[in-house]
DNA sequence: TTGACACGAAACCAAATGGTGTTATATAAT
DNA sequence: ATTATATAACACCATTTGGTTTCGTGTCAA
């Protein structure tokens, strides 16, 4: 059930600054159209267009209150690009205890700090 | 240095698959780009100018090697990637914890239906 | 019931993106 | 010295993206 057929990629929707913004709004409370496009320098229908691209990416939920339409984050698809990254942890921090490694042997037998 | 002055940022970089692609082709191995290119059903240069966004956000490095161009694997810059998702991780593990509450809930007079 | 309001949908536009092929240049091989 | 090769740089094109304004519709309030 999960990110199959989904028209928009999590990827994808994360990558625009404003999308990234909105699902920071978005973490507190659920919040209709108006109130959530005055925390940004433009248009509602800008501003909702954003939410449809991350609502296809199935990271954020609509509820429709009498004419309002409230928005809610949806967190779980994120699990994908943590599950992505994760994988190149690793190479990192090898990088890492590579870099510790020259530096406790520059520093010979001067006193291993931690 | 970090993520300052850098052309493209690196949510945008990953936002495409054929960049992750390439990434992940370049864990193992230093590789020129005609290699490179062999992996991927587009041209040489197509190729090279994903390279080149990968390279402005500081995830791939070039070295020259004669005639030829070798990129690697620079994973660095996915740790702002990891950050970021951080944040919205205990957001879903809180979900989690809240179901599995619920679902105890139910079990303990557990005559529900469906 | 009339009007104001919240929103989505549509038409439109400029700029960015993802691709192509061509050309120029430095290096390698003969 | 000449030729072949790897690549970057460039010009170009189609599509997508991020924004706009306008319009229609359903809902709330007077």
């Amino acid at each position: 059930m999960p990110e199959v057929s989904r028209k928009h990629d999590v990827f994808q929707a994360i990558a625009d600054p404003t999308r990234r913004k909105l699902l920071r709004l978005l973490v507190n409370e659920e919040m209709p159209v108006n109130s959530i496009t005055e925390h940004f320098p433009m248009s509602r229908t800008a501003v909702s267009k954003h939410l449809h691209v991350l609502s296809d990416a199935g990271l954020v939920k609509e509820r429709k209150v009498g004419r309002e339409t409230h928005y809610s984050l949806q967190p779980e698809p994120l699990q994908e690009v943590k599950q992505w990254v994760s994988y190149y942890e690793r190479f990192w921090e090898n990088k890492l205890s590579v870099l510790k490694n020259y530096i406790e042997t520059e520093d010979k037998d001067s006193g291993e700090s931690n």
